[in-house]
DNA sequence: CAAGGTCAAGAGCATTGCTCTCGTTTGTTG
DNA sequence: CAACAAACGAGAGCAATGCTCTTGACCTTG
């Protein structure tokens, strides 16, 4: 059994000293790691740096990180959580509005945490890292964001002015299409409303990855301006709003 | 003055053979180069196993490119221009059809060439490689597909059908925000009408993306399906379809 | 034919991820 | 409390990387 890449949540505390300093170390190299993702960008991320500044052998940091894709893992499930956090407490902030309002909580939180980490985001939604594959552990942390414009889906279909009839189910080839991610979301929804949420997720990361990603330089003045048109203009399309 | 990033284009015939040889060289290069992407990704690419396939020294290859740096720029502008005339010639067969048609074309021929092509797409539209920035050269292939897009606009307005009174224009202030797009796109398009381009584009790039960089795995089942079906559903969101 | 520019090659530098070994520290057990 | 095993940090070392500099060959031009 190879040291676990995430601290194990089943632990609840550590038992001994040593177990403390270990995850205090864990800890501690992870956030130099994103001190360092963040000025030299995710495919530059030294080991040996890492240990440099933290004042350590480098081969000290395999102790903690079997590999630097185990390293790489960690923030990877760690930017997941922090992309999750930051969307449900904007979403929870507006949680008594209107459908609408918590739609635009979420895209703002999502699009704002992304500027402010872009390499982060970057990491878990940029080009895969080659010769990198995502281990089962970052599919939970990496579905709360679906999941929480899933629970709008599900606030939507509740609504008295809401008539599950009114929709025209898509044909059932894509309702086959749709089947793996309908697994995972609440039960019950209409296939219609389900390829709503999808096409509404796909443009949220559409947007924040054009804008985070550098291509709306030099094509929108005021991406913040424009991104809060689009993205209300997505929930009128989508069927989100009243 | 430093060597031609990209052949340059004004220079029409090499003068000596020696030119020749070495124009020869420098695309063999670029294509020894974009197999050794496809295989390991973009960020693994190195130059000594460059040198090692083609039997030469490493250090020769600097002749030909100053920088690692300068040999991704090269294949990046490669990247966006196959890109571009693959969604070029997915468009010219269609070009006698329908709005639609014509937009549905355009999609899946980027969709097509995304997935034939990965690591080039990741080059282009996945995470921005740290320290590097992209030159002006890049700017005109990569505006092709846009352009594309923008004929379809104009296409759109200049049809019998189509009322501009009828579009209510956004507001000043995102007329604002949209300006420098506005300046590089054909003149006379209504503002409305170029929010629905960009929302398009938007789009396209997200469930690209999305596919591309494996989001849709164990989301969706049939992804080809489903991208026809989200991508038509979107032109008539936006207003492309009759 | 000879001068000057262009080229490939090789050695070398600093850097990387990672392994192995060594001596020390720490926690547990008899 | 003593002894032992596990965990730990440090260092040397390996194969690889991007890149520079120098050294001879080669070719083109005057």
């Amino acid at each position: 059994m190879p040291e676990s890449v995430v601290p194990s949540v089943v632990q609840s505390a550590p038992r001994s000293a040593r177990e403390r300093v270990r995850l205090e170390l864990t800890s501690e190299i992870k956030q130099v790691a994103l001190a360092q993702l963040a000025s030299s960008g995710g495919a530059a991320l030294s080991l040996r740096a890492i240990a440099r500044e933290m004042g350590m052998a480098s081969s000290a940091l395999f102790r903690y990180f079997r590999n630097r894709d185990a390293l790489l893992t960690a923030l990877i499930i760690d930017s997941y959580s922090s992309l999750a956090e930051a969307a449900e407490t904007a979403e929870s902030l507006a949680h008594e509005k209107s459908i609408e309002d918590r739609w635009m909580a979420i895209c703002h939180g999502v699009r704002n945490w992304a500027l402010a980490h872009p390499h982060e985001y970057a990491l878990i939604f940029g080009s895969p890292i080659p010769g990198y594959a995502a281990p089962n552990g970052t599919v939970a942390p990496a579905s709360r964001v679906p999941l929480l414009l899933g629970d709008l889906l599900g606030d939507l279909m509740s609504e008295e002015s809401y008539d599950s009839g009114a929709l025209p189910e898509p044909s059932s080839a894509i309702q086959r299409a749709i089947a793996p991610v309908r697994a995972t979301m609440p039960k019950g929804v209409p296939s219609e409303l389900m390829v709503r949420g999808l096409m509404a997720w796909t443009y949220l990361f559409g947007a924040v990855s054009f804008e985070v990603f550098g291509h709306r330089h030099n094509v929108i003045a005021d991406p913040e301006a424009f991104f809060d048109y689009e993205v209300r203009r997505l929930a009128g399309m989508v069927g989100l709003s009243h």
